[in-house]
RNA sequence: GCGGCUAUGGCGGAACUGGCAGACGCGCUGGAUUUAGGUUCCAGUCCGAAAGGGUGCAGGUUCGAUUCCUGUUAGCCGCACCA
């Protein structure tokens, strides 16, 4: 009998030593056994630790791993380090320590706080994506995509953080400034290497419909894809070369006065000669170019632009001769870099005919073109448009898209907004990108009998002035010779981003160590698809979608057993300071976990951040909420007072005990452990109303409450000699049946008012609660020289009684 | 501007498929224990004396609406000239 006080901190450095020694939380090797692979995102081992937020996805899933396991499944839930990357590589700068040894002893830190909530992790297949032989084989996926010509490099206008030194993919790319500094991005030209990730757009958008992601994952990730359908054609004109557009509306063709193309557009050089004003054009040119992306969107909120003078498009319906200008409004990168201008049913068009002074024709009948563009697109009817006058906006878009096509000037075409990922970064700590320039056969792959290409030791990491890696310096390491012909060649200098290592660590844990390919071909079978993926918000568009390119792509060459690697997606709202304010060290409202576990210990930490709310929704810590958990653990601790003996349910408890296991049982998969623990509470409550609980009742609380108190609930059963350990019990079942009370309390309303309640036997006959109902007293009173007019009995609800 | 989400007591939040709004917890009030504070235990706690009224606001559908529909306000997140 433990008369002992609960003291958190020996109970907990106790059964996590001993689950620790016993690796009873190790994924088996037996594959008959129904697997159920659980994955929260692996953490960046960050110089300043873990805050209580990230407790909130790891105990979320560990409560299902731990549930699954008594449950009988194989459960893989396992963690690792996504290591490589820029915030470590400029504390390093900054503090005059290598990157390699922040790495270790940023690991060694999050790695304590993470053991200390006591999470079932299995550490025997723990990950570093900085490790040479973990590295290896994201070289390896590289090399693959390069030899399909997935991986090409590419002169191109990239985003330069004129902070890190560095470019940047679109994704990482927020308001103009760089996602993790903060500073200024502009635009630079460089020969960047680039992953072809628009090749599986379509398959990207359309296999969501398989996947059970919740519906804003799914629909940030369609809206980034941006697919739609439109036409692609070609306008004649007077310079006698095609100028090609892409448009979502070929119905309002009729309606095109005038053409826009984007001031990178090819065209442009082409027509110099011809070009009256090209001093203007050049000089519009100049001046687009110097700007950000974000200046370019910023400034034209005013839409500017030129008018090419000498060179004019043909309306292909009309015939109609109509002017061409430049424009920065028009991107170079969507489409093809041009477009037909409709002012009367395109609101950007339309402001900038109202800047030009150019005509508004109307197409479209149903607004008022004259005060601005009218863009419904299910309403209108066309007019002014030749032959698809009267026709709906989608008739007339089916109309006019056959007629392109049989004039032979264009067809319908698909397009999409995602672009190719930039895949290189002018850093040191990054996984070296594994080719060779040879000045006679170019770039070429390093043999994989080569892999890993390791990252040199260097003094010096700092980025250079001159837009290049850091190990472009390093003379010896660049100098090599060319696999092919033998030739002296140099080694590419730039590494891979941050996201290569994240974009398929969820299939080495399958098989961490193996050492001829990234998994076997049995565990990827055995393990693959991630049941439950769980992770944040803000890696839809980047992580998420990357690893999802790159899982198609392992499927394709017959490495990856499924085409997607999560069956199910959820993500964890924020957890904000004390003040509402979102955590950060400036602030100073960052709440460390160690602090709570050393004041209340791990399982009420883990107990509070599942009870605070909603795990999807955003919420605020509160330090004086916190005991409210600890005191329901103490009196969970007290109830030895109260045992008496029996294996079994007391009568009156039965019911009570049957609820609770399916309320926690379905709670726990729906991710609402809120509710679970609410039940837990309600239910401890009642028992302590009863005087007394049974062992067979206090080994069911036991077992339900593990998952979520897994260290106190071990420690119990252990005291109570309950035999074995809880790791080795049975999740305790229900029995619907039992589930249904015999007695209940309805209420009786009077035209939808509340007059009185009944208690009454859960099956009794609708006409007799009825009766019943009319005869109760305030009931009766309502109702009395009244004319009914209809009587509900929703059975074991309620009973309307409607009068007049 | 576009897309998505949210709004319930003093606070965090519950509420199945349209069926008793406020479960569970914090806080607060009173009482018991204690020299006292803390802890623990007991009782109470949406507003209102009551009738009644209450789920951001205004309507609608329904016997019945926190839940469905229309409009509107406020806040959060994502995207941002994608033709």
């Amino acid at each position: 009998m433990p008369s002992k006080p609960y003291d958190p901190k020996e109970i907990e450095a106790k059964w996590q030593r001993r689950w620790e020694e016993s690796g009873v939380f190790h994924a088996k090797q037996d594959f008959s056994l129904p697997p159920y692979y659980a994955l929260i995102e692996f953490p960046y081992p960050s110089a300043a630790g873990l805050h209580v937020g990230h407790g909130r996805p790891y105990t979320g899933l560990d409560i299902v791993a731990r549930k699954r396991r008594l449950q009988g499944y194989n459960v893989l839930y396992p963690i690792g380090w996504d290591a490589f990357g820029l915030p470590t590589e400029n504390f390093a700068i900054k503090n005059h320590v290598h990157p390699e040894l922040v790495t270790r002893n940023n690991i060694a830190h999050a790695k304590e706080q993470v053991q200390a909530l006591g999470i079932s992790y299995d550490w025997s297949r723990e990950i570093n994506t900085t490790d040479p032989s973990y590295y290896k084989w994201t070289q390896w996926i590289f090399l693959q995509m390069f030899k399909r010509g997935l991986a090409y490099k590419k002169e191109m206008a990239v985003n330069w953080c004129t902070s890190c030194k560095c470019v940047l993919a679109n994704e990482e790319v927020v308001g103009g400034v760089c996602e993790r500094c903060g500073h200024e991005v502009i635009r630079k030209t460089k020969s960047q290497w680039m992953l072809k990730i628009t090749e599986y757009a379509q398959r990207l958008n359309d296999d969501l419909d398989g996947v059970d992601y919740i519906d804003r994952v799914k629909s940030q990730q369609r809206y980034w894809i941006g697919r739609s359908t439109g036409a692609q054609l070609r306008f004649a004109t007077t310079a006698g070369d095609d100028l090609e557009i892409y448009t979502t509306r070929p119905d309002t063709l009729f309606g095109a006065t005038y053409m826009v193309i984007s001031p990178e557009h090819p065209l442009i050089d082409a027509w110099k000669e011809r070009l009256a004003n090209f001093a203007e054009v050049e000089e519009y040119r100049r001046a687009a170019q110097k700007k950000s992306d974000f200046e370019r969107t910023e400034i034209n909120k005013d839409k500017t632009g030129v008018r090419l003078q000498g060179v004019a498009a043909i309306n292909p319906v009309n015939g109609a001769e109509i002017p061409v200008f430049l424009s920065d409004y028009v991107l170079i990168s969507y489409g093809t870099g041009a477009i037909m201008a409709v002012p009367g049913h395109d609101t950007r068009d339309w402001e900038f005919a109202k800047a030009y002074g150019l005509p508004v024709v109307e197409v479209v009948v149903g607004g008022d073109v004259a005060k601005e563009a009218f863009t419904d697109c299910e309403t209108g009817t066309m007019v002014n448009s030749g032959f698809l006058d009267g026709l709906t906006v989608d008739e007339a878009k089916k109309k006019i898209t056959a007629w392109i096509a049989e004039k032979g000037i264009g067809a319908e075409k698909v397009n999409f907004r995602l672009r190719d990922w930039v895949f290189a970064r002018q850093r040191y700590w990054g996984e070296p990108i594994p080719v060779v320039h040879c000045p006679h056969c170019g770039t070429v792959a390093l043999p994989e009998d080569q892999l890993p290409l390791q990252l040199p030791m260097v003094e010096n990491y700092e980025p250079t002035d001159t837009g290049e890696s850091p190990l472009a310096l390093l003379t010896d390491w660049v100098s090599t010779t060319c696999p092919q012909c033998g030739a002296p060649a140099r080694r590419e200098t730039d590494t891979m981003p941050q996201w290569a290592g994240s974009s398929w660590y969820f299939l080495r844990y399958c098989d961490p160590n193996n050492d001829a390919a990234l998994a076997s071909k049995e565990a990827l079978e055995y393990w693959m698809p991630v049941n439950w993926y769980n992770g944040g918000m803000e890696h839809t568009t980047l992580h998420l979608l990357y690893s999802r390119f790159w899982h198609k792509f392992l499927y394709d060459i017959g490495v990856a057993p499924q085409s997607e690697p999560y069956a199910k997606r959820t993500s964890q709202g924020m957890i904000l300071g004390e003040d509402g304010e979102k955590m950060s060290k400036s602030r100073g409202n960052v709440v460390n976990p160690d602090d709570i576990i050393n004041a209340f210990g791990a399982d009420t930490m883990r107990l509070y951040i599942m009870f605070i709310g909603d795990f999807e929704k955003t919420a605020a810590w509160n330090s004086a909420s916190v005991k409210g958990c600890r005191r329901f653990l103490e009196r969970v601790w007290g109830l030895t007072e109260l045992l008496t003996p029996g294996e079994g349910y007391r009568p009156a408890f039965e019911g009570e005990f049957h609820r609770a296991i399916r309320k926690v049982s379905l709670d726990t998969e729906a991710l609402k452990h809120n509710t679970a623990i609410a039940a837990l509470m309600a239910l401890l409550n009642g028992i302590y109303e009863s005087g007394s609980i049974t062992r067979g009742e206090l080994k069911t609380f036991l077992l339900l409450l593990n998952p979520f108190a897994p260290h106190m609930t071990e420690e119990l059963w252990e005291q109570l000699r309950f035999g074995g350990r809880v790791t080795d019990q049975s999740w305790p079942a229900y029995d619907e049946a039992k589930c249904t009370e015999q007695t209940i309390e309805i209420a009786v309303q009077v035209c939808g008012k509340l007059k009185g309640k009944l208690v009454i036997a859960a099956d009794l006959p609708e006409a007799e609660v009825l009766a019943l109902a009319k005869a109760e007293p305030k009931t009766a009173e309502a109702i009395a020289g009244k004319q009914m007019v209809k009587e509900f009995y929703i059975k074991g609800r309620l009973v309307n009684l409607v009068v007049k």
